[in-house]
DNA sequence: CGCGCAATCCCACAAACGTGCGATCGGCAT
DNA sequence: ATGCCGATCGCACGTTTGTGGGATTGCGCG
């Protein structure tokens, strides 16, 4: 019995052939991770995934037919305990949050150094998160939007904000109105022009695009 | 001109007295930093920091008076470029969205090594998100809840969630309806189930419980 | 088989909400 | 000083929601 039994069993999903071939190098150099499965497509990742002992997969986005998103998706339906770390050149708001939906519990970008790809394995395989610098900054910034930029963004006053605020608790107009020591009525004057600032026309709307979580819905 | 003109300038907000001594050693004893005030609560930070040049603050949250969160969401309206990373020994919930809701740009626990803190405070000045391994998960997991989680956990039924998300785009009851090709009156018995289930007295306290970003408001 | 439960439909009433107006006041910038 | 804008208050009207009943169908589970 070698050490290669208590290697973390990783596989690759990389369509593209000499780069796979260095990360499974790479893996396999490793003492803490063990290459034992690496596929080009989504398909083929599907199909045979299901039918290896891994630990954690690394994912490439950009796979022909099958997205890399896709495939984290039906992943995580077929082995819900499966750790996956996306691996890509993209950095764009959209890609990021879709694969963190989709089941991505890491995110690096190619440009990692190998030394701290084989660290991010290991951690992800502890139950943490890594992500690439730049990506935890804008998955932090998801939630600081509501309080810092909302006022830039959505062009509402302080006050409006607090108006909303009240809205997202739940609060009914009087309660708003009690809360910040006004009438109901300008309660509900603000709340016309909250609903012409946002587009919206009603509570429930203006709740959404300002506390909303990004893409739910 | 020493080295310390290029170290990245710190302050520390933390009342333990002996841990506040411990950081600024640290701090100071690192190549990369130095450490050039230290408070024992928030009300002192918030009055002197902003006459002082620096470049990021560690933050505890249990602070006599005005809290961690508090200090914060004030320092970022004072000097909205700090970059601001809470240093504490809670991971629930609340506390980890409240702090990056109010602007935190890092979260580490107080468990983390001296050599961590220090590389962490590097990537927080270089634009990062530093965030112990239990923390990432935790925001990691806030993305994931929408796609998969919420049903268990809400325990709402499959027709009843696409109430709620019919709910969520603000539709009335009527577009509701139309939309899934059943009556109004069925879509106010759904959500009359739902309010029950979720506790709630509104469409937008329904909404919020589903879909609000984790700790806003 | 009966029981529970999701899903469907119906009614009536009260409360809350959205809309369109008008109006005053203080601050800030032109 | 003139004018714009945020914040405040008011009213009328119609629509939408929330609440509290009652009722049927079909499905799965013991």
């Amino acid at each position: 019995m070698t050490a290669a039994a208590n290697r973390i069993r990783v596989a690759l999903v990389e369509d593209d052939p000499p780069v796979r071939a260095g990360l499974r190098h790479l893996i396999d150099n490793s003492p803490s991770c063990v290459c034992v499965g690496a596929f080009g497509t989504g398909e083929e990742a599907l199909a045979k995934i299901p039918g290896l002992d891994l630990d954690t997969v690394l994912m490439d986005i950009q796979l022909p037919g099958v997205s890399g998103i896709e495939c984290i998706r039906r992943l995580r339906k077929l082995r819900p305990k499966l750790a996956i770390m996306m691996l890509t050149v993209f950095e764009d708001h959209d890609r990021i949050f879709q694969s963190l939906a989709a089941g991505a519990s890491g995110y690096l970008l190619k440009q990692t150094p190998p030394d701290k790809l084989l660290e991010a394995i290991v951690e992800l395989h502890r139950g943490g998160s890594p992500m690439s610098m730049q990506i935890a900054r804008r998955v932090v910034e998801t939630f600081q939007q509501p309080a810092s930029g909302a006022e830039a963004a959505t062009g509402l006053s302080p006050r409006e904000k607090e108006i909303v605020a009240g809205l997202a608790r739940g609060y009914l107009y009087k309660e708003i109105a009690a809360h910040l020591g006004i009438s109901v009525e300008t309660v509900r004057t603000h709340l016309h022009h909250i609903y012409e600032k946002l587009h919206v026309r009603s509570r429930t709307e203006a709740v959404m695009r300002v506390y909303g979580r990004p893409g739910a819905v």
